[in-house]
DNA sequence: TTACTTATTCTCTCTTAGAGTATAAATATG
DNA sequence: CATATTTATACTCTAAGAGAGAATAAGTAA
């Protein structure tokens, strides 16, 4: 439609050529671990990247070119899908890209039930937790963030005024908590942002950013290419934040699975470990499964009813999700040993 | 960045020339309404639009882009932006703008204080409500409903199969609820999407879509150009959904306000009534507000006190929000009239 | 003074969430 | 084969939070 004003001469005057690039955070579950598939180092990109492609006037939706390019790249087809956000920002291109045409990415989260194991394709799953170690307090708290500490609060004694300093240590509280309390897992984009910033992660140094503060930290985690990590940390953070109002992490369960998988999935998503019994509660209240009749054998221990999701759960709750908060005390699922 | 496998080929060959559409919903809310800044329509222009203007080489950054546009259009500068989703299919867009380049919306939420009263441009304020009549529980459930109610079901009913007619009732009960109940006032944007495909509203029958089963419904709301009111749609969603756990609200009061004032601001967002006695707890109880020592008179009762947003609050709360549901007896929030 | 309006404070109940304990039914081990 | 170990499942106890309504305070309008 047109646009109103004068715009009309502007337009035609500042109108630059753009290239639309639609990603793909494509998330997985596997043996309780969640994955991501990536495209791996190749002669020309030294970086991993997201699947990604541009679009074209062959695609009649935004959605569907990204899932045309996402079967080229992997042979991966795609169920759920949902558009994340769009990165257009000048300051932040790889600038390998020259001067050539701005791009513009769309962001996608896709997720799938299970990696294609023997995928020939240059694609392949890795632990997302690969790129951002930081994120995964299942077994307590990180140990990089230790490396982080000196960084972050020397950046916040560094702001100029006492005003800015505050603002600062105030940021760092909000988004990585106070020394392992207030950790709030849906923050992974903010994480990554003020990692960005301050010059954490390699991503920082290598493009035409202005603040280049620290030198790129120890287990700061894998980059990906271009704006790649951002849009990772994006899709990560929306699925810890959906998790808790939509049953979206049944898009990533097989069609028969029992409460523990069911628990072990949300916890690799949220990065945090969850009270067993309050889980199932949880559970079996909102009415989001139901029997399927079936036992497990093979749990090393009592078998577990293989139960389905409960499509119904959605027309019965307003926000039918798991609001999972961390279990205090450190708390064992009943699968990894001995606390 | 560079898209791997033998995307370069494709990338010259289907590229097409592609414009940005910076689009800006602005919301405000005064005297207990909701808001919303469009341009009026004009010659060559029918239907009223929202700001909005095309990225250009200038603009550094996306938010900046939109930031100038919208200052040059209506006189607003904008203080909370937020990006909201990318629209560019196809098939959606105003068949007026021929085959010329295809063209993506990037719309944004931006929240400001006051609606500047005495702008001489062409921005004007409207009740968002103009747009969404159905959205407005606030007196009760709207009688437009009562007209949409017979087109959904001869849809539902005109379902090729028993599985379809199925999905379709599905559909409308999770999107309209039953006769009142189960109504989800986030559920803005899919009730939106429902009357955008059968037909109830006007640009379903100006767009080169498929649907068009029923002939444009009485009390289906004023229609914008292109695409725009399916971003008011989304932006309505958004703002509904996070004023559950982010303090956004504040961003719309004055520095100082009552508790009633806060409430109705928050009702008229959500388009429903809240109980008063409960909605006070819950903000001193999150902390999210703290004393400023005066109090209002012209309140037509006991003089209220004067409050204003407590930024601490930010800190304190993983999720600090006001999560409310509509009171379910028809609550008099105290200011209109006798229940 | 009386009615009415809005503000503010409580109370009571019911649901949900956090945390821990107890029992059941398999596998592993001697 | 008895016993320890492991996982599954079911309960209990407590505390916080949400829904609903009543009671009291302090102004304005008649």
């Amino acid at each position: 439609m047109k646009t109103r004003t004068d715009a009309g001469s502007a337009r035609q005057a500042g109108s630059a050529p753009v290239t639309i690039d639609l990603t793909a955070v494509i998330v997985a579950v596997t043996d309780a671990q969640p994955r991501v598939l990536t495209l791996g180092p190749s002669v020309g990109q030294l970086l991993e990247c997201l699947p990604s492609g541009p679009l074209t006037r062959r695609h009649r939706t935004l959605e569907q070119g990204l899932r045309t390019w996402v079967e080229a790249q992997t042979g991966q087809s795609l169920g759920y899908v949902e558009q994340l956000y769009t990165f257009g920002d000048l300051g932040r291109q790889d600038p390998a890209t020259g001067d050539s045409p701005r791009t513009l990415s769309i962001g996608y989260l896709a997720l799938v039930r299970e990696p294609r194991s023997g995928s020939a394709d240059a694609a392949t799953w890795h632990d997302w937790y690969r790129y951002f170690p930081w994120e995964d307090w299942r077994k307590g708290r990180p140990e990089v963030i230790d490396g982080f500490e000196p960084i972050l609060s020397r950046w916040a004694e560094a702001g100029e005024t006492a005003g800015e300093r505050h603002t600062r240590r105030e940021r760092i509280a909000v988004t990585f908590g106070h020394h392992g309390s207030n950790w709030n897992e849906d923050r992974v984009l903010d994480r990554y942002e003020l990692a960005y910033e301050i010059g954490i992660v390699a991503e920082s140094h290598r493009d035409d950013s202005g603040a280049r503060l620290a030198p790129h930290a120890a287990g700061s985690g894998v980059a990906l290419a271009g704006d790649h990590r951002r849009i990772l940390a994006t899709a990560i953070a929306r699925l810890r934040g959906k998790t808790k109002y939509r049953p979206v992490v049944f898009e990533l369960m097989p069609p028969a699975f029992t409460l523990l998988q069911l628990q072990q999935a949300v916890e690799a998503l949220a990065g945090i470990r969850l009270h067993k019994p309050n889980f199932r509660r949880l559970v079996e209240q909102q009415g989001l499964v139901e029997e399927t009749g079936a036992v497990t054998l093979g749990t090393g221990g009592r078998p577990a009813r293989l139960v389905r999701f409960r499509r119904e759960a959605l027309l019965e709750r307003p926000a039918p999700g798991l609001r999972v908060r961390a279990a205090r005390k450190r708390q064992t699922t009943g699968v990894r040993g001995k606390a």
